[in-house]
DNA sequence: ATGCATGCAAACTCTTTGCAAACGC
DNA sequence: GCGTTTGCAAAGAGTTTGCATGCAT
């Protein structure tokens, strides 16, 4: 898919979601689709800087939860560098949070109606969400702790 | 088991964890795991006031951090009201969270070791811990939302 | 033209930090 | 007695808010 395809998709979704097409909204939700880094707010302020340079932090919290609330993102949560972290994958998967660098990465494919039902039954809640985030050590930083065993933790 | 059976375990928790045993720690400890509230720092602070005249937020903060590094307690994350919650049981299990009141409930007994295990092998990752939290409206608020179905949201 | 969206800056809340005093072991 | 833990207050960080201006529809 082309490049400019993929923004007439996001246009669309924007349109279909009710919600108007500022160049602030559209640039955050492109970059947010194209990254694969999870951003928070203030990286995705920083990174738009150069390219929306009137660009205000309180239009980028207030846009992702917009684009969270109308379900064309999801929030991951915070991942233990204290900042929120958005994903502009809105399909159900898991997350994989390195303890180390906070990396953030996406596992699909995960078969959870069984466990989500079972969720539901027992706990009596209507389920509208899950939010699945595994804690580990990515092969990045399981590598250079075997290279430098003193380090921190 | 009676009371003070189970503040003898505690104690003997927090031993063998290698933290010595202070009023604080048993009393905020303690607390976590008599309740079901998952309550904050800040809800931990103010129900401990009036046994604990004494005890300063910094001293709640620092502990839920010392008792969840040591596994004694979990850390269950923001789930919507702005603060961090916690939880006094240490297995593993699932939290299920109202998107209206922010109650958390437990869900235990979720067989996830084969997802686990193809989440590590897809990911790479060496996996430490999961956090599996599900969202959706709790009984009382299901029933709630069809008496006055003019509330927000 | 209408009213939703943006930008700015101040305010807010939760949480962390530094350091001296207190206390568990 | 030693070293950890506490308490206090101030600082820090991320996020939210209010309001006037601007812009998408």
């Amino acid at each position: 898919m082309s490049s400019s395809a993929v923004v007439e998709n996001l246009i669309r979704n924007l349109k279909d979601a009710g919600l108007r097409v500022t160049p602030q909204r559209l640039a955050i939700y492109e970059f947010l689709v194209r990254s694969d880094a999870h951003p928070s707010a203030q990286a995705l302020y920083a990174e738009l800087q150069s390219q929306l340079p009137s660009l205000s932090q309180a239009t980028v919290y207030n846009t992702l939860q917009v684009l969270a609330a109308r379900g064309l993102i999801q929030q991951v949560g915070e991942v233990g560098d204290g900042a929120v972290r958005y994903d502009g994958n809105p399909a159900p998967h898991a997350n994989v949070v390195c303890s180390d660098c906070h990396a953030v990465h996406d596992v699909f494919d995960i078969p959870l109606d069984r466990i989500t039902e079972y969720v539901s039954a027992r706990s009596g809640f209507k389920i509208q969400d899950l939010r699945m985030t595994y804690y580990g050590l990515c092969l990045r930083c399981q590598s250079r702790r075997r290279t430098k065993p003193e380090a921190k933790d």
